[in-house]
DNA sequence: ACTAGATAATACGATATCGAACTAATGGAG
DNA sequence: CTCCATTAGTTCGATATCGTATTATCTAGT
């Protein structure tokens, strides 16, 4: 089989795996594509707009606005107008959102302790400089 | 960050950048999951269950009842009586579903070049252990 | 052989995803 | 300043996903 295919094939199964171990983890009404975006924010700082969180995912904008609407209802979020674009908005945490993010990595800290006694820091360290390039490059890609 | 969590996230951007674009190369009507389906039956053989074709994904059974559904109405696999099993079926990949499956991976063929050009396959190579390793001991570790 | 519990699959309803069409605001060309 | 092509976001409809409940069948214990 093609060395790429069967990459890819690979990397998309663990992805589902650890997607789904993910998802029984995450508080009650949390989804995963909500945490995601949640836990974005911490990473790149919020105050971003939706079109921007969209891009940054790869997710059509119609999706993103759904995910949004969601956090909002929640209290995970808040959406104030852009001061520098009456077309746009702007998506803010609020504390109750950054909790649930911190909540919500801690509820897997068994689950990557599992793993540490079966992948050491140094071996995943070995192989992460290769996802990362192979994640920017393809995201270079798409344009 | 926690590398375990680096890990999984750019594993799960990897995933879904590979996903979005094998998705506009595939030829219509078939979707990801179901591509996925065909390639599983060539890989691992046909006549399987749809209950441990939907476990090998790691996705609810209602979900392959649904990809199920549909590849069978688009005429890429049958479904037949288990003969060992009364409640059960099996699922037969169809002359048609083989060579959907090899026209999708041909359409990918250029994008695996443009990789091939950045990755060489020795390179992917030496990360390949690790990830299946990785997938092995995720898929062992639920239960 | 009979019954109780387990198992395979489906039906149904709620939610998620996403493309196409729409609305509102922006910003550059004249 | 006035157009108008572009852009941000939403609405709507079609499809996908998945949890719960249901039906049919199997299997183990008696």
């Amino acid at each position: 089989m093609n060395p790429y295919f069967a990459l890819f094939n690979e990397i998309g199964i663990i992805a589902q795996l650890a997607r789904t171990l993910f998802e029984t983890r995450l508080p009650e009404g949390l989804t995963y594509p909500g945490f995601s975006v949640l836990n974005h924010l911490v990473r790149v700082s919020d105050g971003r707009t939706p079109l921007a969180i969209a891009r940054a995912f790869q997710v059509p904008k119609t999706s993103m606005t759904h995910t949004l609407a969601s956090l909002e209802a929640r209290g995970l979020v808040e959406i104030r107008p852009n001061p520098d674009d009456g077309r746009s908005r702007c998506v803010w945490l609020t504390d109750l959102g950054r909790e649930s993010r911190e909540t919500a990595i801690a509820a897997v800290g068994p689950d990557f302790e599992a793993l540490a006694a079966r992948f050491t820091p140094a071996t995943v360290a070995q192989v992460q400089p290769f996802l990362t390039e192979l994640r920017r490059e393809m995201d270079a890609a798409r344009d």
